[in-house]
DNA sequence: TTGTAAGCGTTATCAT
DNA sequence: ATGATAACGCTTACAA
């Protein structure tokens, strides 16, 4: 459809070559010449297929980007920063959106690699040792976001345990005495890479090792309002907060408490992960972790992209700051 | 890095055409020729060039989506069902995301070209007669989805105009005195493409002209609180609806009301428009009007892939139904 | 200042 | 059953 060098260089009775040095501007071609083939080519809507000269010099500076299931939220905040860092750098981003499935990450993450992205960033759905051989026999640079795969592949995150722990400081400083750690992902677990609440499961249990007076529960289901209820009436006098593994859970149970009129926090107590953007329409506010969504990106591309630039790579574990957010419903 | 077609066939020792023919399928090769081609591939995790191969005949099978500014969420829930539907029809989606610039939108556009995307799907937030010349001088199917550039160019939306009329109905039923059009984006007429949202300012006022006993105003400024403010201060004791030109906006006054104690709907009504997914989480329910985005992504999808495949095209504009919800603000 | 020729990895056509 | 060759559009030596 649209016109190429080729063309170009016959209307013009010229060669390739010579096209080629008025467009991209390297030897030198004689004033009317170049005029000549520049109105050629603007009246043409010339434009390089990028495909070709990536084929012919091996490189196409794009990255590839594998999103879950935007709805969720999670993840999609990083993705303007990714692009942007990218961009400084010199780098197209492309998205592809993986809808909760395994396969289809695969599938994508294939389809990235054949479309010879140079790198590519991914949160993991999937996970284990067939799943690690299979990006390492991409031999293509990969940076994990969130969750982890395995100590060969880089993750950027930030030290969720931690965050787990401190969280847990925090409502126990508020005199709570029952913390519910609600965390419908383990529902999965073993199924689909859940690293990240995982590592928050860990943080939850050594910090209730920790304040071993305090009573404490963990909910892994998916339909987990049954269980608030169930823990909620089952001893109302006791002063509970449920810590969420990220903050949709921890705004359904808030819609659920208000449906019943309850208050927050003097009913119960609410935290949850992630800082999420919508929380900004939300009252009152929710207490959270902010887990940097934007900062993780910014490492993510910065960290891919030396990954493609030096022979030698050796992948990295990086680790960045949370801010446990002392907000209203705690 | 990765194995091509031509060292397999090196290594053993055989012609690129019967690996090809070997991994493809196409005629027949020796059995013990194709199980060694077969292995040599496997172990070296070979993976065809999809360039290479788009070069050659000339197809890349994907489509471009430029998105803007993830965290509006606007055309946000669309992506997915891109994602689904162009996945169906054999096409491998890529999403290109722009941050409110003018500039970088046009860049995109330029960057999806040139990398051979067969179609281009948009929300434009550039518009004018040459901006519609730029797209066109692409040569490449693009279609537009929600906001319109030109006659020249496929568009699939709602009818914004009468959902906006439809609105005003409900509004009126409820026996409000005076209806308030918040529309942000008018700050910005004449510099970005806000199509949509002057459908809606048209339907507005078509229907207060109808109902031309009840008080109307119209709020077009970014910070429109002050004006929020002023209006139900001034005259406290008449009953006063705002209807949003964006579910965010009405989130936006939704929050500032009851930090001032307000109820919604008791002391101001209440309506928004997209209904988009937050939604969920937010109590009371509110009333707002479903533009059914998956619906408009879905066929935006079709007309574009309709518009590759076929030789004579000609411009459409796709409309399709809305949905007024009735639900707690009003 | 300009042109020729080879190559990127794939595919398609025509021979053998 | 297998191979040689040209082609896709661009780039980069190397000549002239």
């Amino acid at each position: 459809m649209a016109i190429t060098v080729n063309q170009i260089a016959q209307k013009c009775g010229v060669s390739r070559t010579t096209v080629l040095r008025a467009l991209n501007g390297g030897g030198s071609v004689k004033k009317e010449t170049k005029e000549k083939i520049l109105q050629v080519a603007e009246e043409n809507n010339y434009r390089p297929n990028l495909l070709a000269r990536s084929l012919n010099h091996g490189r196409t500076m794009s990255l590839g980007v594998v999103t879950i299931n935007i709805e969720n939220m999670y993840f999609v905040q990083s993705l303007n920063t990714i692009n942007k860092e990218a961009d400084k750098r010199g780098y197209f981003t492309n998205i592809v959106v993986c809808d909760e499935s395994l396969e289809w990450e695969r599938k994508l993450i294939r389809g990235l690699a054949e479309r010879q992205m140079e790198g590519i960033m991914i949160n993991p759905l999937n996970q284990g040792s067939e799943f690690e051989e299979f990006l390492l026999s991409l031999h293509i640079p990969i940076v994990c976001i969130g969750n982890q795969v395995s100590e060969k592949i880089t993750t950027v995150q930030v030290n969720e345990m931690a965050a787990a722990m401190d969280a847990v400081e925090l409502i126990a400083s508020k005199r709570y005495e029952q913390i519910v750690f609600v965390c419908p992902p383990l529902e999965v677990q073993g199924q689909q890479n859940i690293y990240v609440h995982e590592q928050r499961l860990k943080g939850f249990k050594a910090a209730m090792g920790i304040h071993c007076s305090l009573h404490s529960e963990v909910v892994g289901k998916k339909e987990f309002l049954p269980d608030i209820e169930r823990i909620l009436s089952g001893n109302p006098e006791r002063r509970t907060a449920f810590l969420c593994s990220g903050d949709s859970y921890a705004l359904t149970i808030k819609q659920w408490g208000e449906k019943k009129n309850m208050k927050i926090p003097e009913d119960f107590g609410l935290m949850g992960f992630d800082d999420i953007s919508v929380l900004q329409y939300i009252s009152p506010k929710l207490t959270t972790v902010s887990t940097n969504l934007e900062g993780v990106a910014a490492a993510a591309v910065v960290e891919l992209i030396q990954q493609i630039d030096s022979e030698e790579y050796s992948p990295k574990s990086i680790i960045l700051n949370y801010k446990i957010l002392d907000r209203d419903t705690l």
